[in-house]
DNA sequence: TTGTAGGCGTTATCAT
DNA sequence: ATGATAACGCCTACAA
């Protein structure tokens, strides 16, 4: 409620009748301190309920154990898990996060990477709000710098994101172990790299098991149910025996679902469908639930932490690294 | 990419050729400098990319510029726009928001707020994750609180929540606005005050325009697509000549309509739809576009800034501020 | 107008 | 085992 001074560690060595420097040993439980002495100093940081000034700590150190979070990500889908796996892999007590929430204004964004700056994080985490190439927040920065989700435009700089291929591989390979031959690929909007990646995926499965993609062709379009609604109704429009959709995403997914519906399909009865992003409160509320690819973005932020912490004392890579992604079966594709 | 050290006043200064003092003078438009010199320190500082160092900086003026976000919403849902609230309110350069997500936990809540308080944040805003009065986090902390979404138990805090009462009444004004008469309202979870004030406020109104509750009580179940669906197919099988339905939730009016149409009904044309929440990734989406109460968490999150601000001179007020909700129309309630 | 000196809270070095 | 003392980077009296 009110405003009275924390104690310092002046307060602690003056109620433990010792200096500051034998009251910092005894509380970081450095050696050469009596037994006794610490006792003291412990009970009197105790009494004064004493928390050090983690900024006083980290002006000597040289480190604030501060990591800044840059995002674009207008509603935290993308960076509150990110931002928990990071958390996890720091350990929360040693590092904290900064959040900050550029928008997709560059402007914005320039001025949250120099107040970061100015605080001096320790690293630097970058999230895209969409799978693509974004440019490089720049190359000679004092601190370590991972991008997440988004890749970096400089191939100098370190990327961490998920494997579209990969993904559409494992969509592929889960519905065939369902028993599912006629598969068709309903996805998203063609100008991002990622739809691609997943529709190439899902091919490179196929042809592997011998099967042809049904539909004749994968259905680009929109990321919303909208277009996976119509798309869904061009498909069966065509008359094909299709018994699965791949959807590029957990809303046209639903928009699938929704036109399988109306048409008097029953799912995952006649046809199974396959989601991708694992949108929690979109999949799991689906009717029926929706089993859907999910990018393991905790994973994503975990791992852009630990390579943070490496390049704290040493260097850090280059490149675009992928990480797999992982299925999460739901009724929609039961067998 | 690599670790050059940053340049620090004193680097600047000896450049310029004076004293760290008159350095920072110059920088930071004090008077009593010449211009001359102003000029040669600016022109130093700009060669070698100075960037005051915001921790000493924080040191000496004994403010971090730091506020803590202390969330246990997991999905980012709340948090995120009460972040961005805030960030607008405080204007990014001159506070950065240090978000910690409890998880739902209070061990880890408690460990979070020590390390902020550590780091000498200069206020907290604990969002919780359902809109009941929560645990405070504790009276005599040396930073003022603002509790936003979920009030704490203790009315000596501050609390920030919306005015569900209100949002009750506006659902219900707006529906009769467009013509509706036979109004149904079905709601989630009984165990959450939210409910009951949403309920509340819409009998009030209802009342005020001498109209009953259509289905005869007020359908309390879960936040759940599927209690939507359900509560309505109850209230079609009573055979009253519903005309709308107000729902307690965005997911649940998304059951609703799902029901509405199996049932061959269309919305709005047959029944308007009105959710709450304004989830945009759920009434954007949904089919028709879902009208929605909004509870403006930007706003909470921007006038729990100001509150902040306001408390860093001066006192802190307490008790619960409500904040009113507003009403964002989209075609599902459409005349 | 400019510079010197002290202090913010901590840690680390080096005497004692 | 303990305690001065010097950083860390910055700001602000106060002196010159």
């Amino acid at each position: 409620m009110t405003a009275k001074r924390p104690a310092t560690l002046h307060d602690v060595a003056r109620l433990a009748g010792v200096s500051v420097a034998t009251a910092s040993k005894a509380l970081n439980g450095r050696r050469h301190v009596s037994t006794t002495t610490r006792a003291d100093v412990l009970q009197a940081a105790e009494r004064l309920a004493y928390s050090p000034n983690t900024l006083a700590r980290g002006l000597v150190a040289g480190r604030t154990g501060m990591v800044g979070l840059l995002t674009s990500d207008l509603e935290g889908r993308l960076s509150i898990p990110i931002l928990m796996g990071a958390e996890d892999a720091f350990g929360a007590d040693r590092t904290s996060v900064l959040l900050c929430d550029a928008r997709g204004d560059a402007v914005r964004e320039g001025h949250h990477l120099r107040t970061l700056l100015s605080r001096r994080v320790d690293g630097l985490i970058v999230v895209g709000a969409r799978p693509d190439p974004r440019p490089s927040i720049g190359r000679d920065l004092p601190v370590p710098v991972v991008y997440a989700y988004a890749p970096s435009d400089d191939p100098e700089d370190l990327s961490l994101v998920s494997d579209n291929v990969a993904g559409g591989r494992l969509a592929i390979r889960h519905l065939t172990e369902v028993g599912r031959r006629r598969i068709a690929h309903i996805t998203g909007d063609p100008s991002y790299s990622a739809a691609h990646d997943r529709a190439h995926g899902a091919r490179q499965e196929l042809a592997a098991q011998g099967l042809e993609l049904a539909g004749d062709r994968v259905y680009f379009g929109a990321w919303s149910e909208e277009w996976g609604r119509s798309a869904t109704r061009m498909l069966l429009a065509r008359h094909d025996a299709i018994d699965a959709v791949f959807a590029g995403s957990d809303q046209i997914a639903r928009g699938v679902i929704d036109a399988l519906h109306s048409s008097g399909l029953e799912v995952p009865r006649d046809v199974a469908v396959l989601g991708f992003d694992n949108w929690e409160i979109l999949a799991a509320s689906s009717q029926p639930p929706l089993s859907s690819v999910d990018m393991n973005l905790k994973t994503l932020g975990r791992v852009a932490a630990e390579r943070l912490a490496a390049a704290f004392d040493g260097k850090l890579g280059s490149g675009v690294e992928q990480l797999p992604c992982r299925l999460v079966p739901r009724e929609s594709t039961a067998a």
